[in-house]
DNA sequence: CCAAAAGTGTTAGCCGTACACCCATGT
DNA sequence: ACATGGGTGTACGGCTAACACTTTTGG
C-alpha cells in the first residue's frame, strides 16, 4: 500500500449535454464544431467546466441555455452517466458527467451569441465525435427509447396542445417502428395520468382530414402497463 | 460573463458504493463505522478517491475487495449515479460517482484488514447515514427493484447452481411481495437465456420435500417480456 | 365525389392470474 | 402416514394485435 490517500488528487469536472429533439422527422441531437484543440474543428457535444459552487445540475441547465441561445430551456433533463477513463481528454484529467435533454422542437441557434457555433443534425448522421462522445451519444439514445417504453417522457417531445397522432410519431420515429394507430389511441387513453383532454378541437385549418382533439401531459410520469417496443 | 474559463476549477472525485446483497432473508448493504470527521462515528457507504490513473469504474472495484477482504470480488457492479452538491462534504469540494454491486451472500468482513469496520446491515434498519448517503442508498434500492423487471438481474444474488425458488426468493424479498409459485416457475422457464438446467438433481440432503432441478445463469440479460411487480 | 385523417368496433389468440392437483422426499 | 416442497394442469378474464368500418374535413 504505497498510495498515501490524505494527499487526494485533483480533477477537471466537465458537463456534457446529449440535447435530443424530433425535426424534420428524425431524433436529432445539438453539436457543436470545435474552435481549439484538441478535435479542432470536429464536431462533439456541447458542454464545460462545472464552476466551483454550482452543483453539475445546474452546470447542465446552464450550458443547455448558454448553448441553444433561450434563456430557459423548455425541456426535461436528467443525468445519464458519468465518463472517467483517465485518457478520455488528451490534456489532462477529465471527469465528465454527461446529462441528457429531451425537447420539443426548438428554434435554430442564433448567429451572434455562445450557441452560434451549435446545430442541430440527425442521429442517424452523426460520426466520429471528438472525446468519447459517440459512446455517450449511443448511451443518451439507449436511455430514450427505453425510457419512452415505461416513463411519459415522449410528452417532452411535443408542444403543450398536441394530439394523439403527435404522441404516436415521437414513438415511430425514435424507435423506428410502425405502430397500429386504433391500438396505440386506446394505449394512450387507457393509461390514467398519461395525457388530458383539452376542451376544443384543433388544427381547423390548411391539413386535409378530420380536426383532432388535442391533449396536455398528464400528471403519471411512469406507465403501467409499459408500451413495449417489438423484441427485436 | 464575468467566469474566466480558461481556469478550471479543481474537485476532488470520488467513488461511494452500495454493496447489496440478500442475508437473512433481508437485502443488505454493506456499511462501514466512520473512524475520522466528518461523521464520526456515524455509518457511511464505502468508498474513497479516485487516483490520478486509474477510471472510476476501476476504483469501484478495487475499494469493493478492500472493503470486504476479498480478492476479487464476486459480484456485479454497475455506475448509479453522481451527487455533487456543492455542500455535499463539509470539508472540501467532492463530487462523488455511486456505484452499485449486486453480490450473493458473502462472508462477514474479516477483522485485521481494511474491512474490519464493515459489516452487512439490512436496508430496512438503515438510518441516518453521513453525507448524502441516504439519498444515494434509496436511489439504488429503487434501482434494483426496478432492474429485476426487466433485466436478469437476480442471478447475480443467488450462487452458481441455484434453484427456481432461490430466484423466487430474490424477487419477493427485494420486491417485499409474494408470487404465485406455479406462474414464477413459468415465467422464468419460457424466457430462453434467463436461465439454463444443469441436468443433476440437488440439494438431496437435509431438506424435506422433492429435490429440485437446479440451473445456471443463461446468456440473456434483459427480458421480454418483463416481470413486472404489482401497479403498487 | 374523393382522399386523407380522426375516431370506433370487432374478433381471435395470447398471456397473466388464481387455484387445484400430483410427485418426491424426509421425519 | 403426513408434512413439506417441487412440478404440472387448467379455466377464466383481460389485454393485444390485426383489421374493418364510420365520421369529419379539404380539395
Amino acid at each position: 500500500m504505497t498510495y498515501d490517500p490524505t494527499v487526494y488528487p485533483q480533477f477537471a469536472v466537465t458537463v456534457d449535454l446529449v440535447a435530443l429533439t424530433l425535426r424534420n422527422g428524425a431524433l436529432s441531437v445539438l453539436l457543436v464544431e470545435r474552435g481549439e484543440e484538441p478535435f479542432r474543428g470536429t464536431r462533439a457535444l456541447p458542454g464545460g467546466f462545472v464552476r466551483p459552487d454550482e452543483s453539475a445540475a445546474d452546470a447542465a441547465s446552464r450550458e443547455l441555455s448558454e448553448e441553444t441561445g433561450l434563456s430557459i430551456f423548455p425541456g426535461y433533463v436528467e443525468q445519464l452517466g458519468t465518463y472517467s477513463e483517465p485518457d478520455r481528454d488528451p490534456r489532462m484529467r477529465v471527469v465528465s458527467i454527461a446529462y441528457v435533454a429531451f425537447a420539443p422542437d426548438l428554434p435554430e441557434p442564433v448567429a451572434g451569441t455562445d450557441a452560434a457555433a451549435a446545430s442541430w443534425m440527425s442521429v442517424d448522421d452523426v460520426r466520429d465525435l471528438g472525446f468519447d462522445h459517440d459512446t455517450i451519444l449511443a448511451d443518451a439514445i439507449e436511455r430514450v427509447r427505453s425510457k419512452l417504453e415505461y416513463t411519459t417522457l415522449a410528452t417532452n417531445f411535443v408542444t403543450d396542445p398536441f394530439t394523439i397522432r403527435d404522441l404516436q410519431c415521437v414513438y415511430e420515429t425514435v424507435w423506428g417502428t410502425t405502430l397500429d394507430r386504433a391500438n396505440f389511441r386506446r394505449k394512450v387513453l387507457g393509461t390514467t395520468g398519461f395525457v388530458e383532454p383539452v376542451d376544443g378541437v384543433t388544427t381547423a385549418t390548411g391539413r386535409r382530414g378530420r380536426n383532432a382533439q388535442v391533449y396536455r401531459p398528464g400528471r403519471a410520469e411512469s406507465l403501467h402497463p409499459p408500451i413495449l417496443r417489438a423484441p427485436m
